[in-house]
Order: C-alpha cells, then structure tokens, then sequence
DNA sequence: GCAGTGACTAGTA
DNA sequence: ATACTAGCCACTG
C-alpha cells in the first residue's frame, strides 16, 4: 500500500456513501484507516476537483451541519446538492435524516 | 525545516 | 444553546 493513497481512500469511502445517507468527516476518516484524522478529510474534499465525481455534499460535520468553507456559496450548493438527493433538512441547517450507520454486515 | 492555516472533534465554561 | 481551547496532522509559503 502506498501512502499517496490516503485521499483515494477518502474518496473511495466517500463514494460508498449510498444516496439518501450521509457520513460525517470523522466516520469517513475511521473507515479510511485515518483515525482521528477528520481534518484530512475536509482538506481532501477542499482539493477535491468539481468533476471528480465525489459526492462530497455526502460529507458532514459531526453536529450533522454544514461546515463554513473558504467559499461561502458552497454551503448552500452543498444543501441544494443533499435536497437534490432526498435528503431533508430540519431548521436550514440541521439534517432531519440519520446519518448512515456503515453497517459491514 | 519551521510557522501558519484549516470543509474537524471533543471537552470545558 | 453558544464561545473558546486543546489536540490532531497534512498542505503551503
């Protein structure tokens, strides 16, 4: 395994997230083998480029809210993206749907 | 190589 | 409930 690998993990996790759910930052790291590592898993999604085909909207904080990015506009494409999904939203911010569970069995 | 920064989290006040 | 702190570690200058 090389190390270069750790943001194609993130993505590769990410990409596993099925629609309608949604995982937050420090989840994707533990299933990525970077435990304690959820900041990584923000800045990958930061390089993340728009036609990677990662569903990064997928990807909350731990308090099921959006987090505040160098661009402010993100935050709303994020929620448009979710609601585009199936995901609903409970006061603009918090998500009414359970995060997903990442039950391996 | 050091210092600053950050799409995080958990704890404390 | 919000505000601040400390720990975490990769990326940038």
């Amino acid at each position: 395994m090389k190390s270069a690998d750790t943001y194609d993990q993130i993505y590769s996790v990410v990409l596993s997230i099925p629609v309608g759910s949604v995982a937050t930052y420090g989840q994707v790291a533990e299933i990525a083998g970077l435990p304690g590592r959820a900041r990584q898993v923000g800045y990958a999604m930061r390089t993340l480029p728009p036609d990677s085909g990662v569903p990064w909207h997928r990807v909350v904080n731990a308090a099921g809210r959006i987090s505040r990015r160098s661009d402010p506009d993100g935050e709303w494409l994020q929620r448009a993206l979710l609601e585009a999904e199936g995901v609903v939203f409970k006061d603009l911010d918090r998500l009414s749907l359970k995060r997903y569970q990442w039950d391996e069995s």
